[in-house]
DNA sequence: TTCTCTCTTTGCAATACTTGCAAATTCGCA
DNA sequence: TGCGAATTTGCAAGTATTGCAAAGAGAGAA
């Protein structure tokens, strides 16, 4: 997702205001790689601003994704995650402690077997255990 | 997963019972490549067998994934749908039809850009517009 | 700066999906 | 056939998310 900054731009651009919600949302998310749920984002924006409340969080990531700011994904765990990065990547998900990991990959792997389907996107999820929870398992 | 027969064994050697309910769901769900959810599944037990709860469609299929007869797939549809194919295969979504293909690829994409990551599985969700809804297009 | 119109935020209710619980029922071995 | 344990049901509760209406606040115009 772009800067603050250059979002406060475009959302008064697109006729849209510019709150002190909005604005604490946008710095919260920006270079934000813990891929956090709403719930999550709220728990830490409530710190910083007392009394914001989780449906405009909900509305603001909603809107953000659909200006294509940021990309909503989902990785079974039971609530949507939301990532500024929103380049052609995937998650790798560690199953003990739960983080979700961006990953790149060569390339799209080619679909087989369906003839005649057009593929628009494709997501790849990896689950397993991450460095830092092996590590913890290595020394129990 | 195995054929009703072979499971209505498996279940009493475990331990487990077999009840009418239950064999009804190893009949529907044995070969239905339709990925249901557990909600389209109790509409199609209720036909046969009105009173059937949807709690006891939950509750078996749930079972049925725990013992490796069922995979539990999320295509970020809201609800989970549950596939008796537990082959390694992969699955394909119609933006328009909602309707979810498996999917064959050749091989898993190797994971880069995360030292120390153990991967136990990799599923691929792939979304574009399947044939059946592509020719209605193309006729529109 | 003030006005005012429109967009936002809030709080709460409502929805969708899934699970917990307890009572009634039924399977299956002896 | 009887009994004990597993199941099914119905309903309440829990989690995640959205709809709605009233109150509040940006931001351009005067």
């Amino acid at each position: 997702m772009r800067s603050p900054e250059e979002l406060t731009t475009a959302f008064r651009n697109a006729g849209l205001k510019v709150t002190p919600q909005r604005q604490l949302l946008f710095r919260l998310m920006h270079g934000n790689s813990a891929h956090p749920t709403a719930d999550a984002l709220y728990a830490t924006a409530s710190q910083i601003m007392p009394g914001i409340s989780l449906r405009t969080v909900y509305q603001t990531l909603n809107d953000l994704t659909t200006m294509g700011e940021l990309q909503s994904i989902d990785v079974g765990t039971g609530s949507s995650r939301f990532d500024p990065n929103i380049s052609d990547h995937h998650h790798a998900v560690c199953d003990d402690c739960g983080a979700v990991h961006d990953v790149y990959v060569q390339q799209a792997p080619e679909l087989s077997g369906l003839q005649g389907f057009t593929v628009n996107d494709a997501r790849i999820v990896y689950r397993g255990r991450c460095a830092d929870c092996s590590s913890l398992v290595a020394h129990r």
